[in-house]
Parts: structure tokens; sequence; C-alpha cells
DNA sequence: GATGAATGAGGCTTCATTCAT
DNA sequence: CATGAATGAAGCCTCATTCAT
């Protein structure tokens, strides 16, 4: 509905234009990655894709587009992983396998992760990411309402902390430069257990 | 002593330079709060702090000390606040000390916070800031040190820990619109001293 | 083969770019002429060349550059025209095939002319333009060679102070606003051979 | 006349003052010398010259009029030295003593001495500098005219040749980082004497 | 007279965006 | 559709000069 914002102002029908508007979007997060926010320019990233700048217009009708569509590809990219959470037999599985993918994305691309963390924050979302972003919160919603769980006395925001607290700690570790990514979700995971366990019994 | 990066490039002399210096980093945090990143130019503030560019450019050498005076600012009132956590008797108290300055600055002024903590990844912090922030690490390992605290196998870890998730509930709290101060100090306590606990016993 | 310092950023593909690079360029020469180094902006240059900043700075990298060009160009429009100098028979028209280009440089745009003199002296050159005044200095060197001319106790000293001499007077003519160009290649040439003739014979 | 141009503001009248007015002047020489035309701002040069941009102010009622002050001042350190020429019983010594002054200036500090060039072509010089260099072409001329020197068709004309070559390989000694006085002092009466040998016999 | 804080016009340069080819 | 030259608003920053203290 606000689709003017971030997505592509021409749905790509060939497998070419696909191919060129994928290379864009990885151009973008490489230049984002590699020169902050200060070295994202149209222009580096048409060159870094290896189309014209004006190509590139062809399928991103404003600079913030490009932002909005990487971060579009990454959150799906982690829910694609995260689903599997619906799927565990128990609550502590499937916050494990909602944990998991999270640090991965984030050690994979530290750099990358924290920049579009940012502009998640400042940017107004496609309708889509808002979907995508909110399905999240429901599989974690879902995770803690699992009878293995310490029951909550309200879920939306015990949910809400949950996440909150994972993307701090992830968050913190990627920029410590941290690597070890087991550990990483073990120390989360036990984050997690440990907040719902003290807000079960009445905090 | 002296920085580069942030430190006013001349040091006030008469009382008038003074009061130029911080209505300067005052408009700064105004700007930043009110238009972004995207709005905030050396132009901008210098209007807004009712000077002309050229004196705010006879203090701050470049616009990223601004930024880099802003977070002093922010960071020693923090721990100023902070501060009162070694005087406290219990490590449950001491962590409530450390807690609400946090959660009292973010909830201030949460669109600031939240473009100070981007920078402060983002910029190199002059000596000055760095200590300061060093400083209140060491309130948050001092307070875990206490003996009515859950042992933890890694305190430097735990430490670090701690501040993500403090940080990671504070953030997203102030991001929500969240106002209940009290309500979001207990969550946020609940959330470390449940963290610890499930540390102490090895996890 | 570039050099970062006067060469065009982008070496231009399409006539259109071609034509701006030189309407830039001779634009460059015209404002300093007119209105000397203080009213030498890259926006009075674009200006007088009827394209906007941003085509000036697609080919030139920094204001620098385009005096570095215009050096370039003047430099290789001289070393056309003495070029000539190698084929005449004698050293004495070899020698004057040196001078007169340089009169006739100097005299045709006096003012630009002393102006690049100060600029070849401050600026880095390029390699090109450091090539082509080696040229010249060896032209001058070779026409002091010949068997007609007074033999030189050191040839390389005596070259620098033909071009010395030469430089010297034109430029003085110049500034004083001569125009006879005959008499005064005749002055220059008489000057040289005068010297020439005094150190031959130990000075 | 046109004394606004360089001339103090106001004559300073106590010892203090001018001990003040020859630090700005020194101070702009140095300036000059070590940051050239780039580096020479007014703050620059009072800081250097330990008074405030007030002052500078006080005694020098434009930036230009510190480059005219100093133009005077080198110059008429040259005259008081080339005055000498004057006394001398030959031609022959009076040139020498003519151009060794030339030579000890320009080498002493040759940078400074290229800049001051090119800034007497460039600005209106007051009344008394134009005054002290037309002495100088007097003293030349003079020296022309004595019985043991070649006859000149049109002794202008050869007063202001024999000053561009004296001024020409001069200059270029400077540039070539040229360090023996004496052997560049020789070169360039011998160029004279070239010159004035070629010309006295209808060149 | 001296000081140095303040001013603000103006110069350099970038970069999102358009559009002729 | 692709290209890349062109645009020009806008941002950063300097520095000559003034003036209140």
């Amino acid at each position: 509905m606000s689709e003017s914002r971030s997505l592509p102002r021409k749905t790509p029908r060939q497998a070419r234009s696909l191919a060129t508007v994928s290379a864009i979007v990885e151009a973008a997060a490489r230049i984002l990655e590699e020169r902050g926010h200060e070295g994202f320019s149209t222009n580096a990233v048409a060159e870094k894709a290896g189309v014209s700048v004006g190509s590139l217009y062809q399928y991103f009708p404003r600079k913030d587009a490009l932002i909005g569509a990487l971060i579009l590809r990454q959150t799906m990219s982690l829910i694609r992983d995260a689903e599997s959470a619906a799927d565990q037999p128990t609550g502590q599985e499937a916050l494990s396998a909602l944990i998991a993918p999270c640090v991965h994305q984030q050690l994979e691309r530290p750099a990358l992760a924290r920049l579009l963390d940012y502009e998640e924050a400042r940017l107004p979302l496609d309708a889509e990411t808002e979907q995508v972003k909110r399905r999240f919160f429901e599989l974690t919603r879902d995770a803690l309402l699992r009878p293995d769980m310490p029951a909550q006395p309200d879920i939306d925001v015990a949910a809400r902390d949950v996440v909150a607290i994972v993307k701090g700690m992830i968050d913190a570790a990627g920029e410590h430069g941290e690597e070890d990514r087991n550990g990483l979700t073990l120390r989360v995971k036990r984050a997690v257990i440990g907040y719902l366990k003290a807000g079960s019994d009445g905090g």
C-alpha cells in the first residue's frame, strides 16, 4: 500500500531483470558493509553491481528503496529459518530454533546487520516487511505459550522483552567481534529462560 | 587530554563562549531528535543555537565533534547518576541504581538516545568518553560481584551480557513509546537477575 | 598514465563530453585571465563554460586539476611548435625556432602565461606534463650542442640558464605590455647568444 | 597617495608598536614560506606573531597590506645593499654590486622571494614601494652608462632586459635549490655582460 | 590599545536524480 | 530497457573582518 517507499518500481518479469535486481541488492549490502552510511551512494551501488545508475533507478525509484529491499531480503531470510520453530515439539526447542538464525545472521555480517537495524527504525517499512516482522513476533509469542514454558502474566510484553533481549545480546556480540555462535546462542537462551522464569512468579 | 575528534578546538575562556558552547550542544541534540540524521546539518544546528556557523566551528572542529560532545555529555550525565550504585549495601540495590538512570535517560529523550547509540558505535570516541564508558562497565561488574548476587563463571562476559540486556530492553521500550519507567525498570532488573541465576548454575 | 592531480577523472567517451571538457578548460583560462587567482572559483569556471559544477567535477576531480589541465594544454601547444627546432640546419636557427613560440605564447595571453608560470612551480605536475617540459629542455640542450654554437663548459647548466634567461625576458616583456614580437625575439636571442659566447671562453 | 593599500593604518609612535609591527611582518614572511599562499591567513599570522587578530588589524587595515609591507621591507633591504653600486669605480664592479644582493636575497629565502615576486605583479603597490623599485632600475641604468660598459642603442630597454635576465636566472636558481652564491653571481654577470656586448654592435 | 569571540558570505565538493541518446 | 553525462541544490567548512569587553 505504501509501496512507493521500498518496492521495486517495476516488478521484473524476465530472468535477467531478476538477476539485475538481486545483484543490485547485494551490491547495496556490500557497499553498506564496506563503507558505511557515509559511502553508501547510488552511484557506488550501481558500479559495484555492474550496472548503470539509470538501470538502478529502473528498479528502485529512490535511494531508500534499496535499503528497504535489503531489509526485506534479510528479514525474509531470517523468517525462512525461524519458521522451523513452529514445528518444534517443545518450547525450549522452539526458542532455540528462533535464536539460532538470529545469531547466525548477525554474526555472518555484523556490520550489515547493525546498519539495517538502524534503518529499520528510521525508515517507514513497506507492508510486506511489516508482515514478516510481525510473523517473527508471533513465532516468538507462540513459543512462549508452549506448556513447558513458564507462564507469563502478559504474553505480549514477554514476547517483546524476549525479542529485545535477544536483539540486545546478539547485537553487542556482533559489535564485540564475538565468533562462537554456539556459545552465544546458549547464553542468549539462558538469558531468555532466566527472564521468563523470573517473570512467571509474579516477578 | 585533548582529542581531535570531539573536544572543542578552543577552550572557551570567556563566560560568553561557555554559554555558546552549551547552546550549540543542546541545539545539536534537538536537531538530531527532530530531524534525525538526515536533517542534522551544521547550519541547522548553528541556527537553532542562535549562533553563526563560524562560531560553531570555533568550538567544534568538525561536524562529528558535535556528536562526540553530545555523547560525552549524555554519558557523563548517566555516570553521575549511576555512581550511587557503588554506595548501595546490596547487589540487588546496586543493580537497581544502575538500571534506573539508564531507563530515565532513554525514556527522557528516546529518539536522541537511539541515535547516539548508533553514533557511539560508528564514531571513534575520545579518551574521556571511553573512560566514562569503562567506568559504567566497572560499576556493573562490581555490582555482580556482590555477595548477594549469583556467582558467575566469567564475570566479564556476565557484565557484558547484562549491559547488553539492559540496553536492548530499554532501547526497545523507547522505540515502542513505553512510558512507565518503574515498570520497565522492574522488568529489566528481573531479566538481569534471571540471566544471572540461569548462568550461575552452569546454565 | 593516469595521474590523480590533473587528468580528467573520467575519460569522456561520448562526443558531447569531449566538447564539455575543452569548454571547461578554456573557461578556466579565461577566468584566470580576467579575474586572477582570487576570482578563480569552480563555480565561475563552470558558469563561463556553460555547464553545471557537477559536470566540471565529473571530469576534474578537484579545482587544481583544472589548472593542471591548463598547464598541460599550454605546454603541449608550446612543444608542438618548438619541435621544429630539431629540424633546423644550424644552432642559430634552432634557437630561433625555440624562442619564437615562447614569445608567441607569452604575448598572446600574457596574464595567463604568468599565472600558469606561478602554478607550475606550486603544483605537483603530472607525469605527462613533466615529460613535455623535459622535452623542451632537451630541445634546448640539443640546440646548444650544434657545431655553430659556442662550446659550453657544462651543457646542462648552460641549457638551464638559457631557459631561465628566455623565461625572464619574455615574462618581463609580457608584464610590460610589449607587443613587438619580432623585436623581442631578436633581443632574447641576442641575450642568449651573448651568454653563450661569454660562457664559452671560461667566463 | 594610494596609501590605503599597504601602509599601516596608523604609524606606530612607540617602540612597542614598532616591535609589534615588525613581529607581524616577519610572521607574515614565515607563514608565507611555510604554508604558501593557501595557508596564509590573518589568523595564522597573528598567532605566529604572538598577537591577537585585533592587534594585527590595528596596524594593517587589510590582509593585502601585510603583503605590501613585506614587499616594501624586502625591496628596501635590497636597495640598501644595492646602493653601493653607485659608489663603484667601474661599471663592471657596479654591476656586481647590483647582482650580489639580488642573489643573496633570493637564495636566503627562495620560497618567500618567489611568492613576493608573484604578489608584486598582482598587487597595486604603494608609492613608496614603487619609488624604491624605480631606484633599483636607475642604479642599473647608471651602471650600464659607465664608460667601461658596451654602449647600448636604447638604454632603458637594455636596463629592463638586464633586470629581467637577472631576475629570471636568479629565480630559476632558487627554484632549483642552487646554493653556490658566488658561482651563480658570476654566471648572472656573465649573462648580462654577454647580452650587453651582443647588443652594442647592433645585435 | 589589546583581545579574541562572533559573524556570514562564499568557496569547494558530493550525490540523488533526470533524460537524451 | 540500458547507459552515463548532466544537473544543481545543499552540505561542509574557512577566513577576512568587526566589535564588545
